[in-house]
DNA sequence: GTACGACTTAAAGTCCGGTTGAAGTCAAGT
DNA sequence: ACTTGACTTCAACCGGACTTTAAGTCGTAC
């Protein structure tokens, strides 16, 4: 078993950018994995580093974990997924971040316009 | 005076979209005002609609409630805000607009490209 | 004058997305 | 063997933004 490719879960906290307790919460929420050392630490793989960019990544984009979880069970079970898996993921999540823009958008406008006007309705 | 003038906390809550309870919260969080008829009821001026639909609309820009309060805080105290007030209020969240949209566009471009090949740095 | 819905308060409850703390275990260096 | 820091669990707590509940009052239509 080649160590390096297990990451203690501060490793994995820094290479995400989130703490340790996020990682902890996510799991017992069922978003992600670890395997465990005989000790019960929890190892991550390289793999996991991925899904939890998008936990963030989706978000940002204004997701719940509840919506993420939902959209990460989609991915195959069992195996670590493809960049085609990866992609149809991603795929699933352009509308709503087109959506999410258009509202700024449509709210920038609407700020700009009003400015001098009054009306703002909004 | 003229009772079409002033709106019942549910008229109020209809106009604007929101639940009477976010109206009380709002009021009692110092976010907004009313005035009281005999028997101790609330009752909106129609220009309190407009600060409600700012709240609102800064609020899906990404602002909490605290930062709502400070920037309605530079409106005129006393007097009914003019466009010129308003608009000023809104010039200073045109840049957090620009912001999220700016971010959300990121990560649209990067979903975009990195679909297909699997890197998915995010 | 009575019925009925809309209103009042204060406090407690809810949901979300975590963080913190206590009490203990593991892993690695010296 | 001992120290030290990173790890473990589980429960409690946090802040934000409300909602709900209970017990009671107001307002208006009939």
């Amino acid at each position: 078993m080649d160590r390096t490719d297990l990451l203690t879960i501060g490793e994995a906290a820094d290479r995400a950018g989130v703490a340790t307790s996020a990682l902890r919460f996510y799991e017992a929420e069922g978003l992600i994995e670890s395997e465990r050392t005989s000790g019960n630490q929890r190892r991550y793989r390289r793999a996991e580093l991925r899904r939890i960019a998008l936990i963030r990544a989706a978000q940002t984009m204004g997701l719940t974990l509840a919506e993420i979880k939902e959209a990460l069970a989609t991915l195959p079970d069992g195996r670590i997924p493809t960049a085609k898996d990866w992609g149809r993921l991603s795929r699933s999540w352009q509308g709503r971040i087109e959506e999410r823009i258009a509202i700024l958008e449509r709210l920038r406008d609407d700020v700009t316009s009003c400015i001098g006007c009054g009306c703002l309705s909004l």
